[in-house]
DNA sequence: GTAGGATGCTAAC
DNA sequence: TTAGCCTCCTACG
């Protein structure tokens, strides 16, 4: 789940429930209950994204700063809360909804400026309208096109780009084409500006349905007469998880490697080096 | 039942 | 480069 789209729907998910309203704030499983116990009966006032940063703005002036690594999640509910699981580390809870935050890898009480520390170690993030277009494009590209290291790390760097993660980076790279292994500094300066914008756009898709797609119209298997798919990740992409299976364009095999500890996806045929 | 892997990241070597 | 952390789900006996 929890790429930068996921994080961006969480913050107007928090903002929609809970926004502008006195909630219950609760720690079942523990690890977060002096914090809790603070903000309880306090306002929710705002929710932000900054990449897979959330931050939800109290009353009290400070802000609750979660990371959901890779396992964490928030599901939300109706009112009223049912009994927490053990796992739960915060519950937050108004008249009409509640939301279950489990397994973050950060969730911790911070103030603006601890906020904006983390903000300003963080890269451009094209779903941030801070970041949106040309300047946000401008300055990833300006360690992109310094860098001897390969596009495929370049774009998981929180640094260089922030939200980008496994799915997207697999599969931007795949959309245009581009060996993931290039190193930044031999990428055209309009094949970055395609991709920046390519990223935009399949984010905001992505924050809109809740899940990653990224196969174009033409692709898609009723386009191309073929039986329909589903990708065990819950949307339909070209080269994500497709290890050794036909390429949706060329029919070859799709390769996966390790790259920094994390699978790295591609199609050779389609992505030349 | 158990092992292993996953859309992430960091501290430590 | 590696181990470690957080949780849930699947595949495999």
């Amino acid at each position: 789940m929890p790429e930068g789209h996921t994080i961006h729907r969480l913050a107007a998910d928090y903002r929609n429930r809970f926004g502008g309203r006195r909630v219950r704030v609760t720690s079942p499983q523990g690890k977060f209950s002096d914090a809790a116990a603070l903000l309880d009966g306090t306002v929710l006032e705002r929710t932000e994204a900054h990449g897979k940063h959330l931050f939800l703005g109290f009353g009290t002036g400070e802000w609750v700063h979660i990371h959901l690594g890779l396992f964490g999640k928030a599901a939300f509910g109706a009112a009223p809360a049912p009994p927490p699981a053990d796992t739960v580390r915060l519950r937050l809870a108004g008249e009409e909804s509640y939301a279950d935050l489990r397994g973050p890898a950060v969730c911790a009480l911070v103030t603006d400026p601890e906020k904006q520390a983390v903000h300003d170690r963080l890269g451009p993030d094209p779903l941030r309208a801070a970041d949106a277009g040309e300047e946000g494009a401008a300055r990833a590209w300006r360690r992109i096109s310094r860098s001897r290291t390969t596009i495929a790390a370049l774009l998981m760097d929180q640094k260089v780009v922030a939200g980008v993660g496994n799915v997207y980076r697999a599969e931007v790279l795949f959309r245009h084409g581009i060996d993931p292994y290039r190193p930044g500094r031999d990428l055209a300066p309009d094949q970055w500006t395609a991709i920046w914008a390519d990223l935009a756009a399949l984010m905001r898709e992505g924050v809109r349905l809740n899940r990653i797609d990224t196969v174009r119209p033409e692709h898609t298997p009723e386009a191309m007469g073929r039986p329909p798919r589903v990708d065990d990740h819950g949307g339909e992409v070209y080269v994500y998880r497709r290890a050794r299976q036909a390429c949706h364009i060329c029919g070859g095999e799709i390769r996966t490697a390790d790259l920094a500890a994390r699978n790295l996806f591609w199609c050779p045929a389609c992505q030349p080096g």
